[in-house]
Order: C-alpha cells, then sequence, then structure tokens
DNA sequence: AGAAGTAATGGTAGCGCTATCATGACAGCG
DNA sequence: CGCTGTCATGATAGCGCTACCATTACTTCT
C-alpha cells in the first residue's frame, strides 16, 4: 500500500538488473558474503558458496564491473593500442595477446592510432580513465605528454614489436639487426647493386630502423643503398607499382630489398607477369615471413618473425607482473630468422 | 602535525590520482558544475568552461570513466564479438567498426569466441557487465541462453556478416544468394562437373549457406554437387593440399568453387607449381575478393564482400540509434559483387 | 505587474560494488 | 584459564562521478 513513497523514491536505478545485493538476499547472506563468494572463494564456506552460486544461477545475475572496478580501483582490462589494423603484423600480435590474456579473465580494449602519436596520446588517456590493468602499445615511440603520462601512470606498461629502452616491459625484435641480417644474405649471394623500398617509414619507423641495418652493411662493403620511399601503405599493389619505379630510377639494380613481405610479393608476381625471372633478372627480398611467401614461386626469401609468439610472451610477462610475482626480464628479444626462400 | 589523524583517515583511495572535485575546487566551481563543463559544454558559462579547462591542464586530470559509468550508466564501450582474428574477414569488418566508432568517442572492447559459442555466451555476460552502450556481433546464430541475454539486455545488438532474420539491428549479405551467383557464372562458362571445398563447415557456416546455394543451382541444372569439407582453417596451405585431394577423389573434375579466396589461391599457386593450367586444365573460384586474387596470374575469379564497408555502415546505424534518432533501417543487405577474373 | 519561462549553478544522494575493520565462535597453548 | 590465532561472517563507509531537484537571477509574455 504504502510502496513507492515519494520520499522514499530517490532511486536512480535505470536498470533492472539483479543486484549483488538481491542475490545475498535469495541466498540468506549479506551482501559482503556474496561477493567474496563470487571473487575470493576460498574464504567462505562451502556451503555458503554453493548457495550463492545457486542463486546466482536462479536469478540470471550478471555482476555489474564497472561498480566492482569503482569500489576496488581493479578492471581486468588491458589497453592494447597499435598503429594500424590493415598490417596483417598488428592483428597478429594481438591475436596472440588476446588468447593468453582472455585465458585468464582478462579484457582487451582495442585503440588503433593509425600511426599518429597524438591519437595515442588520447588514447592512452582515455584508457587510464578506465583503469586499466595494464597497457600494451606497439612500438617505443610515442609524443613526450604520452611518455610521461605512461611512465607516472602506475600501470604497468608493456612495450612490443621492437627492441630498446623501454618504459617498463618490452618484448620485441631487434630490427636493426634484422635489417643487417637481409642485407648480408643479398651480400654473400654476391648482389653488388640493390635499392631498399619501403612504404611511409616515418609510420612504419621500425621498417626504417632496417633500412639503417641494410645501409650500414652495404656502406661497409664500400656499396651504395640507394632507398625507394613509397608514399602509399604497403601492398602488393603498391610492391607491384614499385617495382617498375626502382627499374626505371635504378636500371642496373640486381636486387630488390623489401620492407616487407606485401610488398615483396607484389613485386614478385609483377614480375613474373612482365616475364622478369626471379632471382635470375631481378632477386627480391622481404620481411614478415608471411604464408604467402612460401606459396609463390619462386618462394619468398624473407625474414620470419614470431609475431604471435610475440603476443603471447608478452601477455605472459603481463600477467606475471600483474600477479605479483617478480619479473623474470623486463625485455625479450624474440629474435628472428632468415628463411632463405628462391627469390634471391 | 595532527594530519593522519585516525579518525578522518577513513579514505580508501589507492590511486592519487586528480579527481574532479580537486579540479572544481581550483576552478572555484562545484564539482558538479565541473562536470558539466567536461559532459555538456553548453550548459555551463564560457567564462566557468574556461576556468575548468583551464583547472584540467594545469592539474593533469584524467576523468575516471568507470565512476562516471557506474554514475550514468552509460559507458560509450562497444562490444565487439568475432569468432577468429586469424581470418582477415573479420579484421577488416573491426577495422570499419573502430574507424566510425573512435571517431565518435567509443572504445571497442574486443571478444574472440573462437567459434566457440559457449565462449560467446560468456563474452557477452563480460560485456554486459561492463554496461556497454551496445553489442556488435559477428553473424546471427547464438546458444539459446546467449540469445535470450541479448534480446532481453536492453542495449541496442548489431549483428553482422549474415542478413536474415535478427535480434535488433543487421547488416550483411545474403551467402546463400552469393553460392548461387557463382554456382551459376560457373555453370554459364559450362562446367558440369564441380567440386565445393570449404574449411570447417560448421564453424564457418556461412561458408556452408553459401554451398546450400551453389547445390540448388547444380541441382536445379541436374547436376551433382558433391562437398569437400577440409578439417582445417582455411589457408592457402589448406587449399594447395585440398587441390590434390579433388584431383584425386574426383578426377573429372573441370572446376573448384571454393570456400574463400585463401583456399582458392593456394589451390591456384599450387596449380601452377604442379604445371597444371589454369582454367584450361581446372578452373578455380573463390570468395571475398582479396586483393591477392588480383595479383596472381590468372587473376582469381571471386565475389567481393564489402568487408570495411559493412563495419562501418553498422557503426553508423549504431551511433544513429545510440544518439536516439529513428533508425533508418533494421536490415542493411550490403550486397556483394561477382569479380570475373581469368580463373574460370 | 504578476505569471511563467530560461539559464547558470549548487546540494544531496545515490550508482553497485568491495576494502576495512569489527565481531563472534572455536581451536591450540603453556 | 586466560591468551592469542584462525575462520566465517557482517556493518560501515566509501570508490569518483552524475541524476535529480532546488535555488537564484534574469527575461519574456499577456
Amino acid at each position: 500500500m504504502s510502496k513507492d513513497l515519494p520520499a522514499a523514491n530517490k532511486s536512480r536505478r535505470r536498470s533492472d538488473q539483479i543486484t549483488l545485493s538481491q542475490v545475498a538476499q535469495a541466498a540468506g547472506v549479506s551482501p559482503i558474503t556474496a561477493s567474496r563468494a563470487l571473487n575470493h572463494p576460498d574464504k567462505v564456506s562451502d556451503s555458503t558458496r554453493q548457495s550463492v552460486l545457486e542463486s546466482v544461477e536462479r536469478l540470471g545475475y550478471v555482476p555489474n564491473l564497472v561498480a566492482g572496478s569503482l569500489a576496488s580501483s581493479r578492471s581486468r582490462l588491458i589497453a592494447v593500442i597499435v598503429p594500424s589494423l590493415i598490417n596483417s603484423v598488428f592483428v597478429e600480435v594481438i591475436k596472440g595477446l588476446q588468447e593468453t590474456l582472455e585465458a585468464q579473465g582478462y579484457q582487451i580494449l582495442l585503440g588503433n592510432t593509425d600511426y599518429d602519436l597524438d591519437r595515442e596520446y588520447q588514447l592512452v588517456r582515455t584508457f587510464l580513465g578506465w583503469s586499466c590493468s595494464a597497457l600494451v602499445t606497439a612500438g617505443l615511440r610515442h609524443n613526450d605528454a604520452c611518455h610521461t603520462l605512461l611512465a607516472n601512470c602506475g600501470h604497468p606498461i608493456m612495450e612490443v614489436m621492437e627492441l630498446g629502452n623501454g618504459i617498463d616491459l618490452n618484448v620485441g625484435l631487434d630490427h636493426v639487426a634484422a635489417g643487417r641480417c637481409m642485407a648480408s644474405h643479398l651480400v654473400d649471394r654476391g648482389y653488388q647493386r640493390m635499392v631498399y623500398v619501403g612504404a611511409r617509414l616515418s609510420h612504419d619507423y621500425r621498417a626504417g630502423m632496417r633500412y639503417e641495418g641494410h645501409k650500414a652493411v652495404l656502406k661497409a662493403k664500400g656499396l651504395e643503398a640507394p632507398l625507394l620511399e613509397l608514399d602509399t601503405l604497403g601492398s602488393l599493389q603498391a610492391g607491384a607499382e614499385s617495382l617498375a619505379q626502382v627499374l626505371q630510377d635504378y636500371p642496373a639494380t640486381q636486387a630488390i630489398h623489401f620492407a616487407n613481405d606485401d610488398l615483396a610479393a607484389g613485386a614478385l608476381l609483377a614480375a613474373q607477369r612482365q616475364g622478369l625471372t626471379v632471382p635470375g633478372d631481378i632477386a627480391i627480398a622481404g620481411f614478415n615471413g608471411l604464408p604467402l611467401g612460401q606459396h609463390i614461386t619462386p618462394k619468398l626469401t624473407t625474414i620470419l618473425s614470431p609475431r604471435e609468439d610475440m603476443g603471447r610472451l608478452a601477455a605472459q610477462e603481463l600477467i606475471r607482473r600483474l600477479s605479483g610475482k617478480s619479473v623474470y626480464r623486463r625485455q625479450h628479444d624474440v629474435s628472428f630468422t632468415l628463411q632463405v626462400g628462391e627469390s634471391t
């Protein structure tokens, strides 16, 4: 009769979701005990836990993680910030991260910077607002504000992809060394005149680091190391077009060292269409070790980077850190493998 | 001297983050006015807004979105649940979603079911716990519990990829029609004996729907429609292997209709290696319209599906819905295009 | 002139959960 | 027998923010 008393009707609940208090009431315990039954099962008696779980099931209770996070300031969210989703490399890292993190009950908050460091800063701010348990960024380069924020936010930071002097944790590989590795291979094969082809090296600065390695090797041998930088994203199409460009700008070229397999495969397939033999007329090398390279003829010489493993390892180290265990190593070199095909 | 009074020290704050109250105090306004200055800028005077923003900047305030979401029960998080990240198709849809949603200030919570409907249910539960503004799922198939939860949770639901009788909003294409389209093309080309090759059709049931379309066309012409179902994920490698299998099991086959371009391209490249001419010895057709298909020789006949557009359109419709505008259409057919190459 | 609206601001009281401390019951100890 | 320790549970009081209602100072309208 006296329900909905105006004075008592101060509730602001907008959803009529079941709350933990209702579950607790149904189970005949206090809300805090119900909370413990769900989050610290070993801290309540077996019988209590049973009856709480039974009530959860019966009422269809869905925990409000927002409220839980606010109260505990722990969210089990992990922010993952990548510069691109078009480039399958980042997707494979995400895959490795996700597989491992989801298994441990973490969720991924995904951010895409489109290679814009200011955008990255904004994303970091937003994600910090969600009290993420940790942040993962692709790469070691940030703008100053972002770097400061990351360094001082108090959450674990994992920087993946490249190896170097990171803010906190770091899993990656040495891109300069990878560039050196491939250049050495090409020199060993006897090529003297070669061009490095990359796409937007200011964005894909890791490809730029590989060029540095490439250049160092060639200079040491007294060879020129011309660079062709494309203004498009790396793609099969861009690779095909760059082949023509290289043959025009550097007609005597014997080998092309591409910044990635998409470009390399595009060029290789284009060479085939034009009746050029690879590596007879022109040798072609890539980077990444995409499956495609091993299915085209001739098989592509490339450098295999363990992308999913990188994600998995990063996730494992983060989990170790989050569970309070001492970190095995702050830095992990996942290394790379030269995969000699038939295209060089 | 008298700081840290035991009686006053009830605070449970673990982080020493700046709060909105501190910003408000610094700006000489009440917390609620500061809140409005940030979230409803048009509801405060220009001078107030200026001084609040100035304090935000000076103190380095990062809004606690968890607290905001709890208070307002709006999170600006959008859950995106896909069955796989290996399959680039889903990544492209995510890309389209993200591009559009991030621009509107929404963040993506990413979930991967690995084609497991129970896992999907768990993810939906978790994401509902985050009071997501909306949920996007790839596909119309869910288990009963999941379907009930989605239908009753009160949030907008967007089901993408395929067209059909959805829970709420739906953007996709008709996969049965796509299968019919390609089969008709092959029949028109004069092929009589053809095999449909798919990978794990119980998982990739949309490929199964395309097979249904394929079969219907062939049956209508009085032709057999044998199916080869692989037990691996679709990949170049699987495509290459399936070619041998088809030639062994169905030696008289004239054409192979593959469930996707990865398989088709793998088979096409394998055929080349084996000295088979395409389409002379064997015709090959795919689905998706991946760039790779247009770079191999002969160019692959395939069906182009607008994956990024699908994501963008889905995001736009969701935003329209979330901003309270009436929805233009609950269902959108993004359609597909037959792309005739040289492989058929 | 008085009613009625609008714009800018603030006080209060939650959102649903969990950290913290307190309580009572019972075991083990010299 | 009192003392300390562990276990299971509960009462209280926030976490940081915003919805809701109230207040004040002005406009505008009939």
